[in-house]
DNA sequence: GTTTTACAAACGAACGTTCGTTTGTTAAGG
DNA sequence: CCTTAACAAACGAACGTTCGTTTGTAAAAC
């Protein structure tokens, strides 16, 4: 036995495992205590509300695809190399953080006003990389004249948060076999 | 004043429409008997449960899908002229029925083992007719030989189904652009 | 090296509220 | 008149959360 007692990280991780499966308000305190071993009340030696749960998992999935991008494109190279880059950048997120980025795709709509706020900017700013290198890649001649950056980066990105609803870690598909699929797809849309 | 009474048929739809809004467990009876201007209670003289309300939606949403993707496959013509108006017939069905496809594509998980498997076979009898039309357009000639139709059935329906998180109706794109740029970018990628 | 102090984690009971639902009754509408 | 829709009150269960207390562990004081 090495140690039976949670910490702060646990409940976190385990919220977001919860929430992703059955929804934030499809979740109570009592379930999550439960699956942590613990009575619900217990939970209130960790965390001060059951929102801040949500709000810190969802925070995570907004960090973790800002900086997946930031990476991205921190090195230079073609616009289609940098959109490979975002792309497999995603990949790795959802594939790495399933649960926390569902928890971020699906739940975050249930939080109130001034958190919900915050994570649309941070979803626009994501989307913006996506435009911005897709427009380069038109002013470069690398990708059709008559390319529209900002539907293009709409479709890619409906692709890539998909993931989160059909991939399987043990399904025939492996991490590379996606990354580039989606970009092969994505190149030759805009190509 | 031409009736004030509710029917049925008006609980169904709101109850659909609080589904999409705020989820089915962040929607209670009372939510919705307000809504219509009723107490939550009165709802029990037009259905059984909370539930069913799910399941009427739910199923609404499988059907439409399923009726569309039948008028697309009655015709004939070339495949890519049958992925078109499976595209279109989407397209259709997620702007007239936003409500409807919200809560069907988000919140059937919710439905009891049950139910979510008609739902599940629904999905796949779905994709299965996207599927097939590419299959059939890789086997004539249409479509690039490497083609895996299921990952590019998978693809065009992520972004068709991504369509009910950003479409707006009063937004710079009308239908006949949606179902174009979709078009266009299924097939440009099979192409 | 033992005793004391401190702290974090968990318990168990209870709070007030809301949940989905049931019951019995009243008022319209066809 | 009779069926349907709605009301009003209530039910038991579950909700998120608070409270006072107990437990285990680890550092500080002796």
């Amino acid at each position: 036995m090495v140690s039976t007692r949670n910490t702060r990280a646990d409940v976190v991780a385990t919220a977001g495992r919860m929430f992703a499966e059955k929804g934030y308000h499809g979740t109570s305190m009592r379930d999550l205590g439960k699956e942590l071993g613990l009575l619900g009340s217990s939970l209130y030696s960790h965390i001060d509300s059951k929102e801040d749960l949500l709000v810190e998992v969802v925070d995570e999935g907004a960090r973790l695809f800002l900086d997946s991008s930031g990476r991205a494109m921190a090195v230079d190279g073609t616009a289609k190399e940098r959109l490979r880059s975002l792309i497999a950048g995603h990949v790795d997120v959802v594939l790495d953080h399933q649960d926390v980025v569902r928890t971020y795709l699906n739940e975050a709509r249930m939080l109130d006003e001034g958190h919900r706020s915050r994570v649309v900017e941070s979803r626009d700013a994501y989307e913006m990389m996506f435009r911005s290198v897709i427009q380069h890649g038109v002013s470069a001649g690398e990708f059709r004249a008559n390319v529209d950056p900002k539907i293009s980066a709409i479709f890619i990105l409906s692709i890539l948060n998909a993931l989160e609803r059909w991939y399987r870690p043990n399904g025939d598909l492996d991490r590379n076999r996606i990354v580039d699929a989606i970009a092969t797809s994505a190149t030759a849309s805009l190509s």
